[in-house]
DNA sequence: GAAAAGCATTGCCCTAGGTCAACGTTTTCA
DNA sequence: TGAAAACGTTGACCTAGGGCAATGCTTTTC
């Protein structure tokens, strides 16, 4: 259950294993099944997810009530309504596993206290904080200015899998395109 | 010239006077004129910036030639082309002051020495990191599905001087829309 | 395992916004 | 300070993509 965690942190920084285990005691597993939300629009944010099997989904509806998808999470990696965790504020988002999956979660007190206490922990979380700056930042002006064919080619190229592993809708939703866009774009590839 | 960094870090977090200057004696003062390039297309990023005064752009040029602004810093903020200063890699962006500036520079590898050994210096770029990935997160889901329109009163609600201090061109540049576009929904206001 | 709900795809129509060009104003710099 | 370059605004035109609806396929549910 904490094999993934566990190659994730040692890829990234050198650790004796007891502060490994000691890390890895803060992470309490929980079993998810398909479209469980995990955070309501109003609540407000309290754990760090890493994912160990499946897939979150971070995502808005807006007024006219269609949805806009900000962030996946698959194996491997981290998820969690930042804004919400950091500012502790209503989320004004959802968190959803869109399939059956095995998360490992920390509270934000447990999570907060390993990045001041374990400075490979801190290292770590920085990484974290470093590369979804820059994913962010490479979506925006990534995107900015792509047709839709562009925008789809991009992400076949950027991250290979992510038209096989989700929904046309929740796709579209992501690049900021109708399904019925989409669904032309990829017949025009 | 360090008053604004000094009030800045110690908003941020509590910190003696020896430290404090400790940690402006790594910063160097640049002055430097409208449009001046700090960072071309194919250089390694080598410095953080704090802006003490004037304005600093970050912004790509397509195949086409038509430019996409990723970032302001103004007054009181950081700004640097974080991918290429983390990963030490080309820019494939340009840097530049867009009004006659003055700012605060600190080498990358200075920068990383005091966020290894300067608690507090740690906690603020965290603060940074987490707070710019905010930002870039709030702009992904608040721009997109939005119209012209809209966008256009997004950035006065969330950055109320943003029109007034950069040019019609390189605001709509920033907001993703055509300059005549921006022209025609500001006159709709 | 049948009924129902949800989804992907595709055709038709329409509108937001891009391009291009013209014109007047502001800025630049020699 | 004056010529030239750059910019903002606006009009005319055109196209990419959104909305809606029909159709067939897949998944869920009981």
């Amino acid at each position: 259950m904490y094999n993934l965690l566990e190659a994730f942190i040692k890829s990234r920084t050198s650790i004796d294993d007891a502060t490994l285990k000691m890390i890895c005691s803060h992470f309490e597993p929980v079993k998810t099944r398909r479209n469980e939300l995990l955070l309501n629009y109003s609540d407000v944010c309290q754990h760090y997810y890493f994912v160990n099997k499946g897939c979150i989904r971070l995502y808005t509806i807006n007024k006219e009530g269609s949805e806009t998808t900000r962030f996946f999470a698959f194996e491997g990696g981290f998820g969690t309504a930042l804004p919400s965790l950091i500012e502790q504020t209503p989320a004004h988002e959802y968190m959803q596993t869109i399939e059956r999956s095995e998360l490992l979660r920390i509270s934000r007190h447990n999570f907060y206290h390993l990045v001041d206490t374990v400075p490979q922990f801190a290292f770590i979380y920085r990484q974290i904080l470093e590369l979804g700056f820059i994913t962010a930042q490479k979506r925006i002006y990534g995107f900015q200015g792509f047709d839709a064919l562009e925008k789809v080619k991009w992400v076949i190229r950027h991250q290979p899998d992510f038209l096989l592993r989700v929904s046309n809708k929740m796709a579209a939703s992501y690049l900021g395109l109708s399904p019925s866009t989409l669904s032309r774009a990829k017949a025009r590839l």
